[in-house]
DNA sequence: TCATTTTATGTTATAATATTACATTACGGA
DNA sequence: TCCGTAATGTAATATTATAACATAAAATGA
């Protein structure tokens, strides 16, 4: 009952959570060196503290926690270290938000299609191909060529809601 | 020529945007009318900066024609305005570039799904059902009971894609 | 190995976006 | 006309993000 989080979409609120990070760490490190990517110290520093939770998290608050870490940093060490991390699917921006959530399948060509608790502020991925599909479809039918998909689904998961009815 | 945009999803490069402007004004003020809303000198000023053209508009870009049309303003102004347009359907927030574009039908309940030319940075209009049912289904199939959808496609527009190949 | 080039990080300053808090004005209903 | 509410004015500040330039660390190649 720890991993498999993909398969359910949503992220259970009860879970081994250290396992979530492990893998991640080990899947962004073993992606970096299969892609001779640089998989710096800071910039695992930064994908662990974004990976402490499956809520997204502003840059400023990684800033805090790098100084917590006693790490001296500024702004941009942050963002810089964000836009690699982006870049390489290791995270992935929440524009209605303005903070980052980590991913764990950074192989995987997908476009992020996240399911945003207002409750619990926990953030699942849907990536279903068949969403992509539907509106790539759609928009070449007006005559647009799709290069990248932002969508963003707010509402209520379903532990929340079991919570809200007990 | 003038019209129907929102049949085609994006906007012509090429037409009459008075027209547009002045649909979109008349529109929202027979929505105000029709449903007790104060359509203010202020809110109709700042919808019409937003239908100035078919591209998102920053806030501060608004706060500076408004200022440029002579009325003293700071950013809550701007934003206040805004929001009451937004709630209302009447404009519409992109977050992926913390700007907004305006929205011809503040009747229908839909969903934004916009068309983001990287290009010509016109925003176009999807709003298809069939999508936004599909989020839902796909949403609920993982337990999670969708209250909003943020949908926004980067890509380039048939004009542009025209344009590119002379 | 060492020099060269590139990539990553440090540092300071500042830009761009957005909100809080409180004062004032305008409007709508009793 | 008075009162309560909604809208706007105003000042200060919070939050998010980037520019510009200096330094350090790593990769490349003689």
């Amino acid at each position: 009952m720890t991993k498999s989080i993909s398969a359910n979409a949503f992220p259970a609120h009860e879970h081994d959570h250290t396992v979530c990070i492990a893998d991640a760490l080990d899947s962004a490190e073993q992606h970096c060196v299969a892609h001779q990517l640089r998989f710096t110290p800071l910039r695992r520093q930064v994908l662990e503290i974004v990976w402490s939770r499956h809520a997204p998290i502003g840059a400023y608050e990684i800033l805090d926690e790098l100084r917590n870490e006693s790490r001296a940093a500024a702004p941009p060490t942050v963002y810089r270290a964000l836009e690699f991390l982006v870049d390489h699917g290791f995270v992935h921006k929440i524009e209605s938000l303005n903070a980052f959530v980590g991913c764990d399948r950074p192989d995987s060509e997908h476009v992020g299609q996240f399911l945003i608790c207002g409750s619990c502020h926990q953030v699942g991925e849907l990536d279903d191909p068949e969403i992509a599909k539907l509106i790539a479809k759609k928009a070449k039918t007006a005559g647009f060529d799709v290069s990248h998909q932002t969508i963003e689904v707010r509402g209520v998961c379903s532990t929340c809601a079991g919570e809200n009815h007990a």
